[in-house]
RNA sequence: GGCGUGUUCGUCUAGCGGCCUAGGACAUCGCCCUCUCAAGGCGAAGAUCACGGGUUCAAAUCCCGUACACGCCA
């Protein structure tokens, strides 16, 4: 079997966590089966989709280094045997498939305005009856159609529900789950203004498109009975369905902007990793058995499995998004770490060529880093003058034989050759032995004053990468205040 | 309101009837390593497996009910 697998997002607002997430099981579960991944833009609410949405939503998708092999390339054009894309532009073939049903009796025109229904819906709430519509333009005569022609109404189209039995979802994560047919309601499949509803347009191209699974969020489960009439009564198989839990924010309700960052490229912005954001991601809800942590390179794919979902909910933990960052910043090379950091060091007004060269001292440090943003702020005391925090100055500096230290070991360094860390430690260390000095006495003060903090890089690499002129000059400005 | 889904340490989870006096990871705390900060190593604390009934020699695991949360109808 060709296993497909589609995401198909409304673009009314950016990729939120969400999305991403269901983002990455779909393109997992295809790269995992080799199978295809596609992109559909589900457009058709044409009051809340807009363009940055589309433009937003792909960068997102691309940013989290998930590739997508037919969908939209761009706003205007996308690529694939089954094009368009965009359900916008497959409003005819929506269309057809409403005239298919409405020629075989399954579908009827409906002529109840908005008043009309939310009335009807208020009066059912009222009489502590389902809230859901009684069906009453199904029993429409020729004449009276005619009457609501001759008024000006438009009719949507509704789906001819079954009334009776059950129908039966199988559930490649919850199971079996079955509904009551009775309380499936007719379903409007087209708007009075010609347009598809989510559910019918939905089913229309996950079977043109030949969707084989259809992964996605929990919410749309409910949905699924109804999906699963239409694909009947439209003569189609329908795909597999696997529904994800939702996920939460840290007060246990819907994960929304008041909990923070919700968007994925918030977190571009905030310093995360895309492949500890799809490691992180893909393990919230889904799991192996030996509850394995960290996934590089390829491994969640290898390793990714529908098997492992989880039913219930999960909390998004920004936490423990933050230690895994640590663990994918740390595997990075030297280069790619770079790469990474560059943004974020232009953001903090160190743009190359540096002296020293950024990539020396972001070698140096980034392994300490979390998050990418967190690099400026280590590097800097490099590039920037020394600032002495109150730690660094009263706490370490200000004390008795710090000064004759610092001017011994600022001649130490101009003598030294080469001007190597190893020597260096030598060098020093030598020093703190000839004046019987314990090492933390010596090494203290000499990074306080070079660095004007009590903490970061190792002290004679920093010494190495400072360079000799600057490392001298900081010892001796440091001395002079003393 | 109806229907649907869910409920194991603070959080993510392992667990599919005996291996569970419930395992791992993040976070927290302590110790070690160490030129600091990280990282790493070791350890501690943390879950009456939502609650109540059953079934069974035996239940976190199966069944029923209740509560709560979330979703859909909207």
């Amino acid at each position: 079997m060709t296993i497909r697998t589609r995401f198909a997002p409304s673009p009314t607002g950016y990729l939120h966590i969400g999305g991403a997430r269901t983002t990455l099981y779909n393109w997992l579960f295809a790269r995992r089966h080799k199978g295809t991944f596609v992109l559909r833009i589900e457009d058709t609410d044409e009051v809340r989709s807009t363009e940055d949405s589309v433009t937003a939503i792909l960068d997102s998708i691309r940013w989290l280094g998930l590739d997508w092999d037919e969908g939209p390339v761009d706003l205007a054009a996308d690529r694939g045997p089954y094009a368009p894309y965009y359900q916008m532009k497959r409003l005819e073939l929506y269309q057809k498939h409403v005239r298919g049903l409405a020629d075989a009796g399954k579908a009827y025109p409906c002529y109840c305005t908005r008043e009309e229904l939310d009335a009807m819906r208020k009066e059912a709430v009222a009489a502590k009856r389902p809230a859901v519509y009684d069906e009453r333009c199904r029993r429409l005569t020729d004449r009276q159609k005619a009457e609501h022609e001759a008024a000006g109404r438009r009719p949507s189209w509704r789906f001819h529900m079954p009334e009776t039995g059950e129908t039966v979802v199988d559930d490649m994560i919850r199971g079996r789950v079955a509904f009551d047919n009775a309380l499936l309601p007719d379903l409007v499949i087209q708007k009075a203004a010609g347009g598809p509803t989510y559910n019918f347009a939905c089913v229309v191209d996950d079977h043109c498109m030949e969707i084989s699974h259809v992964i996605r969020g929990d919410e749309h489960l409910s949905n699924t009975p109804s999906q699963a009439r239409i694909y009947e009564a439209l003569g189609w198989t329908p795909p597999k369905f696997a529904h994800l839990s939702m996920i939460l924010g840290p007060d246990g309700s819907k994960l929304s902007k008041r909990h923070g960052a919700t968007s994925v490229l918030e977190y571009k912005a905030l310093g995360f990793l895309p492949e500890a954001m799809r490691n992180y991601l893909g393990l919230l809800g889904w799991s192996t058995t030996d509850s394995r942590q960290l996934f590089f390179g390829t491994e969640l794919v290898e390793a990714f499995d529908l098997a492992g979902c989880q039913k219930n909910p999960a909390i998004f933990d920004q936490t423990k998004l933050t230690w895994m960052n640590g663990e994918h910043l740390r595997k990075l090379s030297r280069q790619d770490l770079l790469e990474h950091a560059e943004p974020f060091l232009k953001n903090a007004g160190l743009t190359g060529p540096l002296d020293p060269p950024l990539d020396r001292t972001v070698a140096l440090e980034g392994e300490k880093c979390k998050l990418l943003a967190d690099i400026p702020g280590r590097v800097e005391i490099f590039y920037k003058d020394v600032v002495f925090t109150p730690k660094a100055l009263d706490g370490v500096l200000k004390k008795p034989g710090v000064k004759e230290i610092l001017l011994d070991v600022a001649g130490l360094l101009e003598g030294a050759e080469p001007y190597a860390e190893k020597v260096l430690e030598e060098r020093i260390r030598a020093y703190c032995e000839a004046k019987a000095l314990k090492t933390g006495q010596v090494f203290h003060p000499l990074r306080a004053a070079l660095s004007g903090r009590t903490e970061g890089p190792t002290l004679f690499g920093m010494i190495e990468v400072l360079g000799r002129s600057k490392s001298v000059g900081r010892l001796k400005a440091a001395a002079a205040l003393l």
